[in-house]
DNA sequence: CCATGTGTATCATTACACCAATACACGTAG
DNA sequence: CTACGTGTATTGGTGTAATGATACACATGG
């Protein structure tokens, strides 16, 4: 894996280092992170996006108690080996789940139709193609 | 309105003061919230939620200083005249943009088919009525 | 007029989150 | 063995959230 596939918005009101753990939580669940990669290095990570090391090492870490990642020692991080391959859809689906609650919440404050919503949404899904 | 509409989490990490600011502002885009309504006053929300005055007048200040509300001294805080009705719904749907956009960065993280979030947001949304 | 109800300014205080810099321990690789 | 590359413990600085306690200015409403 390379250190520019993550994202990182050192502006974004999220913690940099949660930022991280959930993107990896994300892509190992979908499958793009395969159990026994390697992943770049605190100090790959850090250079690339301009943060500090200890701010991705804080990320393994907590990905690591979540068992998301293992620690090689003398090598670095890893998907963990227990994570085959990406989740089942409903699984995967659950992990969005509160995301979309709050999504229906404000667009009820907001007296949305729901149609409008989803269109919307669809358009922005798909020109990810 | 009565303090009851509001929703707060004190044990969200979204401080409080801007939950109360975002909810009041898409109640009011949505109409929910008609212009010149009196708003619960800051000790009646305080008390009912159990969070600090100050906390509550914060939130009614940036609203007010953001065009949302207006004072009427010695009565309260009303939803602004200016803010007839509600908006055009390309204006509120533009409320919801950033937080579909990450839905769809996410949904793409995880592998996730669009129709598999489409329906699931569809279904989260009905069922709110 | 005056009691009551608005919001608000002002501290001080507590608590916590985030992140940067340094220095360290450890295993790998040659 | 040794140089290098891992991750990380520690410390300190910075900013912010939230509370609590007053006190104030103001307008309403009887």
């Amino acid at each position: 894996m390379d250190a520019s596939l993550l994202t990182v918005q050192p502006a974004a009101p999220e913690p940099i280092y949660r930022q991280i753990v959930e993107q990896l939580r994300r892509l190992i669940a979908g499958g793009q992170l395969e159990a026994g990669e390697l992943l770049p290095s605190v100090r790959e990570v850090a250079g690339f996006h301009a943060i500090n090391p200890m701010t991705v090492s804080r990320a393994y870490g907590l990905a690591e108690s979540e068992g998301l990642l293992e620690r090689l020692r003398g090598k670095g991080m890893a998907v963990a080996a227990t994570r085959r391959a990406g989740q089942s859809e409903s699984q995967r689906l659950a992990l969005l789940e509160q995301q979309l609650v709050a999504v229906a919440r404000h667009a009820s404050e907001l007296e949305l139709p729901a149609e409008a919503v989803l269109n919307r949404l669809g358009r922005l899904m798909r020109s990810r193609e």
